[in-house]
DNA sequence: CTAAAAAATGTAATCGATTACATCAAAACT
DNA sequence: AGTTTTGATGTAATCGATTACATTTTTTAG
């Protein structure tokens, strides 16, 4: 306001010698100067080259080659409101679907340019909530959210940042969001009755639960419940068990139910890695599979078929996952509307795993 | 320089007919109006918050949750030369041990603030130099490269603008750069040895190469040439086998060796991935593992225990490297000085693939 | 050859923060 | 009380691009 009230010559002093002293990086003046064009033509050869004449521009490309002139995001960020840039949040990398879902989508977003900045959630909500406050800082133009089924402060903070997103792995069908998944609660179901339509009538589920529950964990008590349900079995709470999601856990959960005198005829799990533990607690016990005790998988890990006993399991399309949210959000991006829901489908693969009792 | 030149008057219309419709984001003056202090308060309370008076401290991060405000990092990364970003370059998240080391570093710098931003190679180191550029333009203040000997062009670029950077995954001992990684040479070393203390004469070594040659592919075929000349064998290049990095190819590959007539009585693969091939043609085959012919992998995957065979392999430090290699680039990015190399170890795990001859 | 239209280029305001320095206020000394 | 020190806050230049609009140059049409 009052703008006499301060004495502005010492500003200038330092500038001087800042611009003396620091070794920076070459900017578009230096490059406009060297080429003998204004910044405006120099900015032009590099987003819409088409608009320079020729001659111009081969000038001014030789410039910023002489120069190492590397353009300056920060600053086309700041002013076009555009990063060119997609934010991932994911539980963990360790789960190979998701490193796969993860690759595909990075493939097919790059493609239209966009560069991915990822986050690891640790199937920790509040920290997904804190990354994704992080990755609106940084002006990421869209998120990418897979396999969590994140809270409502997730996606209101989105939608009141105006950054649109969409959820992948498993989906809901009544939301204005966008989903790319497989029906986890079909996807269980199927897998189940497939056990049952074996003569199982003797089964247990083993799902990823305790710490790392989630919707989906949810889903899939339900699909095999469906399933019991279907056979017009009995269900009750005991046939059910929740573990931490690693191989270390579920073979010691396995190992302590059949000491404790359970025998199932056979073990269904929500995933490979809860299946390769209970496959690890049935050597120890010096239990055959599928002769003595069957048992499936969920995730349709390629290796599942090069154990010991090849395990029959659900493949999950995490290429395709990938793959279609990248376009999904592509398409949010450019404001065409794409569907709400991309339904796609798991696979059975037969490893053998499953005895028949019929 | 002649300021008279043009009607500034249009655009002051356009100026203010966009500042009633675009609906923005709330920015920090509007927190500081709201607030009743200026810009510099605000940005205090955000960044140093010990500088601002309590009471004022709260009405402005009142002011922050009422109207939703999220700082726009573009504007502060063009300030202050400082993204808090980190750029990542690695040839593919379907190699288990990368998508570990890659979820250990981001965990790392997380702690520090820092965020990833991923680029996938595809082995390529064409794209990996675009890559390269592209985070360069992003502002990352680092990189980590994983797995690639990255050609003189990427590091010459990223010193030309001053980006700091870790390699990792292997090393060499002598460069100015910094390294994170085992000795592949001596680990192919030790595994092949530990094979020929068994009494094995007569070995191939299946290597990924083809199409995703690298550095350490050369590497290790030394160190399994290395052992041969311990042993005073006799090689041959026919010894050594190419292979694309998939277990397909190697299934194959194996598979057409066999059936020529050559008769190994131990393969040696560079990874789990092409070791797992070579178990999958040997089960076709009708070859039993370890007593018609020995097989070991190099990675350290857990699930090769699981196999039908299970199979001795080298175990890789994958976590560890992501951590080691967060804490450089953290020194780096501080001014401290880490040492240039950093030396991990890896470890063999008998599986029982390998029988012994004598 | 001139006028009109089209193409190329330049000017300078602008995006939203940070921060050096100035200023003002309050506390601590004489 | 007056002076100095310390603490809190404000002012406005600055970072490096983009781009609306003005201007100049070239091409096309008459």
């Amino acid at each position: 306001m009052q703008s006499d009230k301060y004495d502005k010559s010492k500003r200038f002093d330092k500038l001087k010698e800042s611009k003396k002293i620091a070794r920076k990086r070459p900017t578009i003046n230096d490059v406009a100067q060297l080429a003998n064009v204004s910044t405006a033509t120099v900015s032009r050869c590099l987003s819409k080259p088409e608009l320079v004449r020729l001659d111009v521009r081969t000038r001014v490309e030789a410039s910023v080659v002489e120069l190492g002139y590397v353009l300056d995001g920060a600053a086309k960020t700041l002013k076009t409101h555009q990063s060119k840039t997609i934010g991932v949040i994911v539980p963990t990398l360790e789960i190979g679907g998701y490193a796969s879902a993860i690759q595909a989508f990075e493939k097919t977003v790059a493609a239209e340019k966009y560069t991915a900045i990822l986050g690891v959630s640790d199937f920790d909500a509040d920290k997904e909530l804190q990354l994704a406050h992080n990755l609106a800082e940084k002006g990421v133009d869209g998120i990418m959210l897979i396999g969590m089924d994140s809270d409502d402060r997730l996606t209101s903070f989105l939608e009141k940042v105006h950054i649109p997103h969409v959820n992948s792995w498993h989906f809901r069908r009544d939301s204005k969001y966008h989903w790319v998944g497989f029906d986890n609660r079909a996807a269980i179901q199927a897998i189940t009755s497939y056990v049952f339509q074996h003569g199982h009538r003797d089964v247990v589920f083993f799902v990823g639960g305790a710490e790392h529950a989630n919707a989906r964990t949810e889903l899939r008590r339900q699909g095999f419940m469906d399933a019991i349900s279907d056979y017009n079995l009995e269900f009750s709470e005991g046939l059910i068990f929740e573990v931490p999601y690693n191989s270390k856990a579920s073979q010691l959960e396995f190992h302590r139910l059949w000491s404790l005198g359970n025998r199932p005829t056979a073990v269904i799990c929500a995933n490979d890695i809860l299946a390769i533990g209970v496959l690890r607690a049935c050597k120890k016990i010096g239990l055959r599979v599928p002769d003595d005790i069957s048992v499936t998988g969920f995730d349709g890990l390629d290796i599942m078929a090069d154990l010991w006993a090849p395990i029959t399991t659900m493949a999950v399309p995490a290429k395709q996952i990938g793959e279609e949210s990248g376009n999904c959000l592509l398409n949010l991006l450019t404001d065409k509307n794409p569907k709400t829901l991309t339904e796609l489908h798991c696979t059975l693969v037969e490893g053998g795993s499953v005895k028949s009792l019929i």
